[in-house]
DNA sequence: CTGAAAGCGCTTACAG
DNA sequence: CTGAAAGCGCTTACAG
């Protein structure tokens, strides 16, 4: 029932060369006589011959997949970057391997464990709690790419994202527009992300001379649950704030749900400020002001890096620029 | 500088026995000796021996990879399907290799002869506009289940999700409301579940002798962006209407984007429904009302139905439930 | 330019 | 219960 496959021996049988010239020419390895190539192609394309990745792989020493760790496969901030790595990899022949850490350093290690033992010839690792030194172990034996963590050897290299200072950016974007008491909602506590971007609101906030509140910053987990409860925890207080700044995106449209509860006008009565720029960013109502990570790019850069890696290439750590766009949740404070 | 990777050889010499009897011991697929095991079992815990998942795929003749063909990994819509996916394979061994059709039939049959080729053990086909009987070509050589795609082979299973009848029930819940006319965004023309959903609104209106009025209907393509111009449309063809019947979330979502910048309330000035039930609709101002379909269990059940199918079992049809649920973005009619 | 041969790291009849 | 041997489908020195 199953045809099974065609193999190189049947083309070079059926071409009447060795298995060796057969692959010689799959590989454009060395040349071959004219008349033997064409038999060979026309051989390959009669029996619809399809190369046999994982013999290949086990012959060659490489597998020809790359794996892809992220902390949630099905949070819309990997989607494009996935977009990204697979366009990235269009062409190359490598296919992508994805799993998931869920925010759980001990599942990401055994999720790499599982990716390693394939064995994939790279891995790009995408943010996560798992500490820079065992990544650093793992790149002792694969090449990777990481966002979110400094792991620095000749067969690595990480993506740059300054967090901190867009943040801070974001801040001061509120500031101009004449806020000053200024809400944020933290990402999960261990994550560098999170602490990159608390540690950039304060930087602003400092920089003119506002005393932090404390009691001004709840704390989030990144998904759009934690924003809505963020938004009831902060009015409870009874603190005082005219805008707020979320670690993400998620929580944003969850505070921005929060306030619609509330009858809380956005940007009227309250200023919203994201980040990441998700697609849904733009498709809130208001269109939501925030932080741009260039995610389709992360995904891209972070193939093409590598794959220069694979070839021996050496690599810089590679800067993306973060930038603040500004829609419509954000206005000049009223009162 | 690469440690290379120990190989079950080293672990036999190590244990003093045979390649074979590690073997054996790895695949549980014989009785042996208890001291034997003993030793095997300390030498790959000392030499953190993992076996080459490549080499055993090629004496298998299998892959241990299974390929997932969706339109587009960065559509939200997948997401959580391939969490699913993920989650139906855990501790079997195997991996997901994903790839993206991009809405287009010709790059689907690439894509899908890409995963052939490494080749897959199984394939999952979500949705597209790939040619039923090309997709059963396909499944002449390798297991696969299907969703939106109807092949029946003793090697494949696809998944019933009633498309028709949910359109036929938000429409409904619509009429019941009140709302006499009422508008539709449908997406793209050549997709079965678009052309489902758009019968099941006509029969909908047909059921309660509401005469079908095409000007009613505009042309989506699954898209945030279709949503918001078909909006447009809508408003500038002058036709009244109470209620709209968006044939996706994303392009609800893009319609009430629509609305805001006309001042249009939802829903008190109109009713808004869509289809999906995307993580984000319950986070839209208003709370989308939406069908709901249940992608995680897509997911899972897929990677299931594929594990039976490849232990040889039977499988039948897998009839997954699509309903209505109720938010606030639909409500009565006022006038 | 090209073939025969060895090898990649496993598994699995085949003997014993 | 266990080892030696062949084989999975390729690639790549090694000769010529």
């Amino acid at each position: 029932m199953n045809t099974s496959p065609v193999t190189l021996a049947q083309v070079a049988a059926a071409a009447g060369v060795s298995p060796s010239t057969v692959s010689r020419i799959l590989n454009g390895s060395a040349r071959v006589d004219d008349a033997k190539r064409q038999a060979v192609e026309t051989a390959i394309a009669q029996l619809d011959y399809q190369p046999n990745a994982m013999a290949q792989g086990l012959a060659r020493g490489r597998t020809m997949t790359i794996g892809v760790l992220t902390q949630d496969i099905s949070s819309p901030f990997y989607n494009e970057i996935l977009q990204g790595v697979e366009d990235g990899l269009v062409g190359t022949g490598f296919a992508p391997i994805f799993a998931s850490g869920h925010w759980n350093a001990d599942e990401e290690i055994q999720r790499l464990t599982m990716l390693a033992r394939r064995p994939v010839d790279g891995l790009i690792v995408l943010t996560g709690a798992i500490p820079d030194d065992v990544l650093t172990g793992f790149a002792e034996r694969v090449p990777m790419v990481t966002m979110g963590h400094r792991v620095v050897r000749d067969n690595a290299v990480y993506l740059q994202l300054d967090n901190e200072h867009a943040a801070y950016q974001a801040t001061c974007h509120l500031l101009d527009l004449g806020h000053v008491a200024i809400a944020h909602i933290a990402g999960p506590p261990h994550m560098g992300d999170s602490t990159a971007r608390l540690a950039g609101y304060q930087r602003a906030l400092a920089e003119r001379n506002i005393e932090f509140n404390p009691a001004l910053v709840v704390q989030g987990d990144f998904r759009d649950d934690s924003g809505v409860v963020a938004v009831a925890q902060l009015l409870e207080s009874r603190q005082h704030f005219t805008a707020l700044f979320a670690a993400n995106d998620q929580m944003a449209i969850g505070a921005r749900l929060g306030f619609y509860r509330r009858g809380i006008r956005i940007p009227e009565d309250v200023s919203l400020i994201g980040f990441d720029d998700l697609p849904a960013a733009s498709f809130c109502t208001p269109p939501l002001t925030t932080v741009r990570q260039p995610v389709y790019e992360i995904g891209f850069q972070s193939a093409s890096a590598l794959m220069r890696l694979l070839r021996g290439e050496k690599c810089d750590p590679i800067a993306l620029p973060l930038t603040v766009v500004v829609r419509e949740s954000t206005q000049r404070r009223r009162y």
